[in-house]
DNA sequence: CTGATGAATGCCGAATAGGAACTTATATAA
DNA sequence: TTATATAAGTTCCTATTCGGCATTCATCAG
């Protein structure tokens, strides 16, 4: 399978991972959210060569992530910014973080401390369910297929089994409509 | 720089990234999360060529992501089941999912639904805070160093300007950039 | 004009991906 | 007994892509 062809593919993974899955790409995010903006302040604190740096910042704004902001003239020279697009990142570099001072940090602890200004406390990063607001324990999550579902090799095994080329109906209980009852303020963008 | 100094780096997002930061061990943990366990069923949905996904399991396997069950014997069979570690990616999963069901999903819609059997309703997945469970803006988050700091190319730029060990050609920069913040408040919080 | 700065390209060696066939070990079928 | 099927790899080879260095480009300061 060629890097172009995730693209394509019927899968929300797939083509998330079509525009960020890059190691050096999610570098350069996390550089963003970390307000860096300009070419050599990246090039600098990467350590990326400066041909990779252009390129992945390119795609990044072919993506819509970033978007490139005339900070001077004469001549114009651009900084990248974060397209509301590109905000919407934030959860997965904060869930990378999280993983990453869970897990990954050394014996000093981790290196970056976040502080939420809203209520004023060092905080940690929750993926909570958007109707109940408990946080997500994979095995309390039960797949089905959505509208947009295609090819069985993106579905879950169970449902997976019985399909065989074509689009199948979403035969799970609740096939219908996300209806998000509950609390409004924790509910995401519908999407799609 | 290499793949493997990615790891040796005081970063979260660094050594996040040495482990997850492929496109085929993302799509391979999306398919652990989808529970599929067997060489051959990734091999067949994924369409990974057989040797990557060898070497990609091994280096999940090797960073106590995945672990090799056996589940017959004569001759023993090996299926790949996440650890607790593993289990804990969810959120940078569902994170990326998220993204592409709200920024690159088809006019058919998103692929998959997500069901919450812990209160039974279809939802998305969201980042709230611990403190204060409010969603998360990244511009309501500051950023402060943590005990395992040590290079300033892994601080937000605000705080990493004033840190001694920068290049010598720092100086125009500094210069040239409306001074954001100044190093007022550059101690991190104590205790989480 | 010369040099400095910020950014983009070309070239080339090295690493990586991908496909096809091969291996191992066992159970089942002929 | 031989043959076939299965699951999980492994080996080998080719083609693509990646990453780094040096260069090029455009513009302004002096």
């Amino acid at each position: 399978m060629q890097w172009s062809e995730l693209e394509d593919q019927a899968c929300s993974v797939s083509r998330t991972i079509s525009v960020i899955g890059d190691r050096w790409t999610l570098m350069i995010l996390r550089d963003c959210f970390l307000r860096v903006r300009r070419f050599d302040d990246f090039q600098e604190r990467l350590g990326i060569g400066r041909p990779i740096l252009a390129d992945r910042l390119k795609k990044l704004v072919d993506a819509f992530v970033l978007t490139k902001v005339a900070y001077q003239n004469n001549p114009t020279r651009y900084e990248y910014r974060l397209t509301p697009k590109g905000l919407d990142l934030y959860p997965i570099i904060m869930s990378i973080v999280h993983w990453g001072d869970t897990h990954m940090a050394g014996k000093k602890g981790r290196p970056l401390l976040h502080h939420h200004k809203t209520c004023n406390h060092q905080f940690d990063p929750v993926m909570v369910c958007s109707e109940c607001a408990e946080p997500l324990d994979p095995r309390e999550v039960r797949t089905s297929l959505g509208p947009g579902a295609r090819h069985p090799q993106h579905m879950p095994v169970e449902l997976a089994a019985g399909v065989h080329q074509r689009s199948a109906k979403a035969k799970s209980s609740d096939e219908a409509r996300p209806k998000a009852t509950g609390r409004a303020k924790l509910k995401a963008p519908a999407g799609a």
